[in-house]
DNA sequence: TGACCTCCATACGGTTGCGTATGGTCCGAC
DNA sequence: GTCGGACCATACGCAACCGTATGGAGGTCA
């Protein structure tokens, strides 16, 4: 296993928060995934929590790229749905999002977590009103929906729901969507 | 500071987990919580894992606690907007249950949970049958208050809502109550 | 008083992780 | 080809934590 870059160690410490939670987020243990050393991380960072944050920043890029090719679909209603079904569909992001809650009483993970969080809202209210839903309605339909999403992805992870597909139609009647796909 | 408990080890172990997380029960930090060092805790538990598991099995009594309080209120309207106040009210229970959905990867954490959970929402089903809903309707409304619990809980611990009082009133009207206090 | 039991302090070895120092390897520039 | 820089391995000291061993303080009960 040869050369690595920032932005290898920045994907397996994700990687590793992912799978195992912030104390997996350590040099050594990284750096047994990547198949390199500790040589190799203090050549690119200055110290762990650098590797933390760039873990976040990586994490925020990824959602921002999502949220990107979301905007491609011009269909308000095509869109909304299928962002909730990549969201309840992604127990990955849903693990990092609830280590990242878990973790908020490091101002830096709150940081993140909150931009990524209101980003996302921002994005679903958007649509709403796209969708000519009035502002107040779909502030309140989206932290509704929002709440929804957290409280099924927190049921399935502690082994409590099996299929989520049911709550995407939840989802979205909560927002007064009864579109057909 | 003299004897201590394994009451008080377990006590001291869950004040760690609900303000420092999982890293943070561990026995040298508790026993300096406690004013006692390791020869303390290894008279009253095997190791660590056990003092985990004492400050999980205390966090269920204490639930089980609440409930049996809550189970006085006679009045089904009253006990549940009670029980959504408390709930809404009490940010170091919703840290304790962050950090554990986040580590929900070990199985004993996991069923911890998983139990709590469901008796909590066993509590908020039975309540609302009590009120004539339908059981179908019940259940799914309890899960939509719950979603909407944890969201909110979520949004506040990484400081996006400040004040919880507007959505106590949410999952009142989202549960199909509408009675005054 | 003395034997005994409960509970805790202290000292120890082992592991894991952080961060530093230093030397080695590969590769392009020239 | 050799020189220099980018990148990594290795070795080290340090700190935190786990679990064990052992002895000591304090109370109890005969």
């Amino acid at each position: 296993m040869g050369r690595v870059s920032a932005q290898d160690w920045a994907r397996a410490a994700l990687d590793a928060l992912a799978e195992d939670g912030f104390a997996a987020v350590a040099v050594e243990p990284v750096a047994a995934r990547l198949g390199v050393t500790k040589g190799s991380f203090y050549w690119h960072f200055a110290n762990r929590q650098k590797l933390i944050e760039a873990a976040l920043a990586l994490w925020e890029a990824d959602s921002e790229q999502i949220i990107a090719n979301l905007w491609e679909i011009t269909d308000p209603a095509r869109r909304m749905r299928t962002l909730l079904g990549a969201a309840f569909g992604d127990p990955r992001d849903a693990a990092i999002a609830f280590r990242l809650i878990g973790a908020a009483d490091d101002p830096a993970v709150a940081e993140v977590a909150r931009r990524v969080t209101a980003r996302r809202l921002d994005v679903m209210r958007q649509t709403l009103e796209e969708l000519g839903q009035p502002p107040d309605l779909a502030r309140r339909r989206v932290l509704a929906g929002y709440g929804v999403y957290v409280g099924v992805a927190a049921l399935r992870r502690i082994g409590m729901l099996d299929d989520s597909a049911e709550f995407v139609e939840t989802a979205v009647a909560e927002m007064g969507l009864d579109l057909p796909p």
